[in-house]
DNA sequence: TAAAAATACTCCATAGGTATTTTAT
DNA sequence: ATAAAATACCTATGGAGTATTTTTA
């Protein structure tokens, strides 16, 4: 009946309904996401007209055509998204084995720019008794130091069978192209990189000249080069960065990569699939990738 | 129909539960918190209950008679308390004004211990325009700076008219009580001080000796005062200190007193009149005090 | 005119209330 | 014996769906 809340400043809503509103922003359009948390459009549209009215204030400025966030609204989406963290940290949290343990993480050298230090603060601060040993290095040898039990779990490329795959992201060609009459010149990550193997085939299948210039022993040498623009390469949509510039066309379509889970054969360490699926539950949530 | 939630991680349930989980712990019983709430017992019991089912993992040890938490239980109760602070700071913070302003807030010393610090500290990140500019000290002091426009708005017990009650808590005797036959030695402000006035009247409707021994002028030396041993003293229950015995009986008893809140005649700041309401509200959260 | 949000209206799931039973002290 | 939590059962609120209208680029 009455609008006013007994207590002025007290939020008592759903979170589903904060989840409502983070996809609005992710998706850009009531739509899509209504779509993104299984609901209908009307749905969220009154989800999002109670929460307006509730804190008097209008959060997006919307027509028909253009959707975008009030100053209030970006502030109240700040708020909303610290509180989804912190709900979903405390399920993880309620959860976690009490034993002391150990967990010997793995990554791939080119998922390091992908937010990995949250992920990994957020799991460590509900896990006070895990420790936490993080190993980056290219694909094969993590996967070397699997098989040798020095890790629990490796998340990297398809470079091996036996993974789980987690989720699928385009790759992309990136960098400078050559002058007209000039050879392509490829910047690639050292030998065994499934990547390389790939661009080298596509550039096989092109008429157009080309030479390796420049090989690289870690994912950050392939980016400064790129960023030099010295050549170009091909990157996981994820292991771009700001000032890498994309190229859109005129060279061969790449096939799609994944990203895949590859647990230690030998011992079963229970944290390392909870490790899994937190994070599969976690980057699904930020909607930056899909997922398999 | 099933409780495996797609997402094992992300939790979906309504603030109010949270508050309900919050006044269970203060409170120490369902039954007591329902109360608080304004649900019944059974409603109270159902939320917890299903919260525990989402959670797989019981938060109470639960008899008929006796109440605890679990290990996961205190866990979860501090995420629950961080999220509502977030969802309640959020409420302030798109309400807050974006015009630049300053809020000049007096402080009776005796409330300080409140915590008042994390309160302000939030006051002011939900207004990052607005600049705080505190002072502490006895209550008719302040008035005076209020009366000359130097401050917006004062803290303080009933030391003038003009104020609006905004809690009530009860006056205690505190301290050392002396040997049989030696007079009673009071430890007290110095004028002017309504708790010295009450003392002292409370002095004079009783048999036996006593004296005043020591004037303080600040709240801190009749704490330490009392502290020491040397006499007895009257508080606010806000006021004690771990290690200051209270007195049960044996002394006249002491009215109620309240703290109001008292605001510039002159200038109208609106901001006052917002962190008043603020105060009020989180106040009667914690619990603490009993609202007027 | 087309794509998206708002609105009208209906329905049903479920949160909450009442009444009662169970439990532990 | 009593005080509190759990349970059973019922009711009603309000959230979500379907269908439609409105809006604006």
């Amino acid at each position: 009946m009455s609008n006013a809340n007994r207590s002025p400043f007290r939020l008592d809503t759903d979170l589903t309904v904060l989840r409502s509103l983070i996809a609005v922003i992710e998706e850009g359009s009531f739509s899509a996401a209504a779509e993104k948390v299984g609901r209908t459009q009307s749905a969220i549209s009154l989800q999002i007209a109670k929460l307006e009215e509730r804190l008097d204030v209008k959060l997006f400025e919307r027509t028909s055509r253009s959707l975008s966030q009030t100053s209030e609204g970006e502030i109240f989406i700040g708020y909303a998204r610290k509180i989804l963290e912190l709900a979903d940290e405390a399920v993880l949290s309620v959860s976690a084995p009490k034993e002391q343990s150990m967990l010997r993480v793995g990554f791939a050298e080119y998922l390091v720019p992908q937010h990995l230090h949250i992920h990994l603060a957020r799991f460590k601060r509900a896990h006070p008794t895990c420790d936490l040993n993080l190993i980056l290095g290219g694909g094969a040898d993590l996967l070397c130091l699997l098989d040798a039990g020095e890790l629990d779990v490796v998340f990297a490329g398809p470079e091996a069978s036996g993974g789980k795959q987690l989720w699928q992201e385009p790759l992309v060609w990136c960098g400078q192209l050559p002058a007209a009459d000039k050879p392509l010149e490829l910047i690639l990550m050292q030998e065994p990189c499934s990547y390389r193997a790939i661009a080298i085939s596509a550039m096989e299948a092109m008429a157009s000249d080309w030479k390796i210039s420049i090989t690289a022993n870690s994912i950050q040498a392939v980016q400064s080069a790129i960023k030099a623009g010295l050549g170009v390469s091909i990157l996981p949509a994820s292991a771009l960065l700001e000032d890498i510039p994309v190229i859109e066309s005129a060279l061969p379509g790449l096939p799609v990569t994944s990203v895949l889970s590859y647990l230690s054969a030998q011992e079963e360490n229970p944290l390392a699939q909870r490790f899994i699926d937190y994070l599969l539950c976690y980057l699904e949530k930020t909607g930056a990738l899909q997922t398999a």
